[in-house]
DNA sequence: GACAATTTAGAACATGGATTCTAAAACTGT
DNA sequence: ACAGTTTTAGAATCCATGTTCTAAATTGTC
């Protein structure tokens, strides 16, 4: 087996990093070394390679992320959970680049059947999490509640890396994100 | 004339509200109700027409921005500036869609010859204004109190409201957005 | 070593969509 | 009304890229 799935998916990264928007797929055959019809021989499409490096990528940031939301005290969690994801993203640039590749919302319509089950559950347990600590955080764990975390640690904290995606991230965007984490939290006190 | 210019870039606002990514030329003429040989009449490219609605969008949007920043005292004009963001994007869906087409940066380098130089230019007088602020606000504006501002008033509010572009943007919103400013921009004292 | 299954190779094909082209229609000024 | 200019029309062309196909090479198995 001169190309596994991986090898096709660590290459398809490596070239994500390099241009804006998804590559064509000859352009991933010749990053990885072989002729477009090998990939296809590993992936029925080129939708399939995409989004099943999307997946990956995803997973692999949420080892991190998941790590820091069950911290004590709460609040500790709520803002070292913030901080992975500059930390994540300068750390790892391909798949940072990668995860901006699609929007869960999306592609639970638009991916292909095969994938279509995982990429529907790939935030199952992180939300589980979430609630959780929205729920330590607070004493409840109410809908706004649970927004407004969602929102100090995942959403602003990718708005504030977005940018800078593709080139270097800053060390002073991680205060910047815990800064806006504690800011949105207490907003539900 | 039937297809002006602006009728143009008005039925290509109302497509990209209805589709992620850049729609093609057929769907832009589709809505204008003009085949695509009248498009091309206009615009000398698909390019040309994209970049222009771009453009059109961002220095609609600035006017508004532009007029926050300008509030006394400067710790009011920062958040009010932020707040815009949200404001306006809810107000004008298609407007605040059609800026997430491209990125200035990128513009510069890739825009069609005719529009490279209002593109490069397009942020100037924002970024004039943002460096007056950051002295008001300060007393001094030194690159790392600018940049701070900047993130509090432009790309922290943008990161927060740009998952819920496509769809409506929630009051709770300009809040979050709000607080965030007022945090971030606090690093600098 | 021979046979089968897997994997590699890359040329051929298909398609969506940008762009061009030419003719007709609609204006403009005289 | 006429000549000239602008604008509309949409079919034809072109190109980038995804996908398929068939043959060759390799690997595994008895």
């Amino acid at each position: 087996m001169k190309f596994s799935a991986d090898d096709i998916l660590d290459a398809a990264a490596r070239v994500v990093l390099t241009r804006s928007g998804s590559p064509p797929v000859a352009e991933i055959a010749r990053e990885v070394g072989a002729p477009v019809g090998s990939v296809y021989y590993r992936f029925a499409s080129r939708d399939e390679l995409l989004v099943s490096l999307w997946l990956r990528s995803v997973r692999d940031f949420q080892q991190g992320f998941m790590a820091a939301c069950r911290l004590e005290p709460a609040a500790d969690a709520v803002v070292a959970a913030a901080r992975h994801i500059p930390v994540y993203c300068r750390e790892h640039p391909a798949e940072a680049r990668a995860m901006t590749l699609y929007r869960q919302a999306e592609l639970v319509r638009a991916a292909p059947e095969s994938l279509r089950d995982e990429v529907a559950t790939v935030n199952d347990q992180v939300n589980a999490l979430s609630l959780e600590l929205t729920r330590r955080r607070y004493g409840v764990a109410d809908e706004w509640r649970t927004t407004l975390l969602t929102t100090a640690t995942r959403q602003c904290p990718y708005g504030l890396v977005r940018p800078h995606l593709g080139g270097p991230i800053p060390d002073w965007i991680d205060d910047a994100t815990a800064a806006c984490a504690r800011a949105i939290a207490a907003l539900g006190d």
